[in-house]
DNA sequence: TATGCGATATTCT
DNA sequence: GAATATCGCATAG
């Protein structure tokens, strides 16, 4: 585990082309864990290392992309290596990876990363959106889909973005550091319909994966 | 540490 | 009108 209170700069990382990323939903949720987030911001870099995943194939009833192509879910059904970012729960945005062939609807949600740049500026941006001024643990900076959208500046106006685009402000990068050990399976977060379904993949033993420990072990 | 609940707005029925 | 790929706060143990 990174030492986050010496926060690592200017690192190198190479972006992941296109034709790197499996062409199929469950294969790319796993592919993701342990690669490179990176936003690139006016001021600042922030990166992390993906920790957490959930799959959205085809046919999933989970789905956004289920109910059909729509302006809301479009981007869902554009090359693979798209951003679809969606607003929900009155005040969260989601960040995915669309995963398939252009009009085949589906996705990868990016549930969780570990800071690797950028740390104060995650700080300052999720204080931001905070009730209460509370000093809240390092953990719980990027654990979860809102929280990471919040830190890294993820909102609407990203959805639609190609993540391979040689200039994109949030792009996907080679692993830092590649993940470790085995990695862990497990129903997905937060859903009702196929709930039973496997899709949640994460790196086992990072604790800047979100959810139920008994999820995690 | 674990569980419960309200907030909040967009989308779909 | 209902549901929702969530979060933060409160409360209990």
């Amino acid at each position: 585990m990174i030492d986050l209170t010496k926060p690592k700069a200017n690192l190198r990382i190479r972006r992941l082309r296109r034709a790197e990323l499996p062409a199929n939903t469950i294969q790319l949720a796993r592919y993701l864990i342990g690669k490179t987030l990176v936003r690139e911001t006016p001021q600042v870099r922030i990166s992390g290392r993906i920790v957490e995943t959930e799959a959205y194939p085809v046919g999933d009833t989970a789905g956004h992309a289920f109910t059909g192509r729509s302006a809301a879910n479009n981007s869902l059904f554009l090359k693979r290596g798209t951003a679809y970012v969606r607003f929900t729960y009155g005040s969260h945005w989601l960040f995915n990876v669309a995963s398939e062939t252009p009009g085949v609807g589906a996705g990868v949600l990016i549930r969780a990363i570990e800071p690797l740049e950028g740390i104060s500026l995650m700080q300052r941006h999720r204080k931001l959106t905070r009730r209460r001024q509370n000093v809240f643990r390092m953990n719980d900076l990027v654990r979860g889909p809102g929280r990471l959208s919040s830190a890294l500046l993820i909102d609407g106006s990203l959805d639609g973005i190609d993540l391979c685009a040689p200039r994109s402000p949030l792009w996907l990068g080679a692993p830092v550091r590649p993940a470790k050990g085995v990695i862990g399976v497990s129903v997905r977060i937060g859903i009702t319909k196929d709930a039973h379904r496997r899709l949640r993949f994460y790196e086992r033993g990072n604790p800047h994966v979100s959810g139920p420990v008994r999820l995690s072990p």
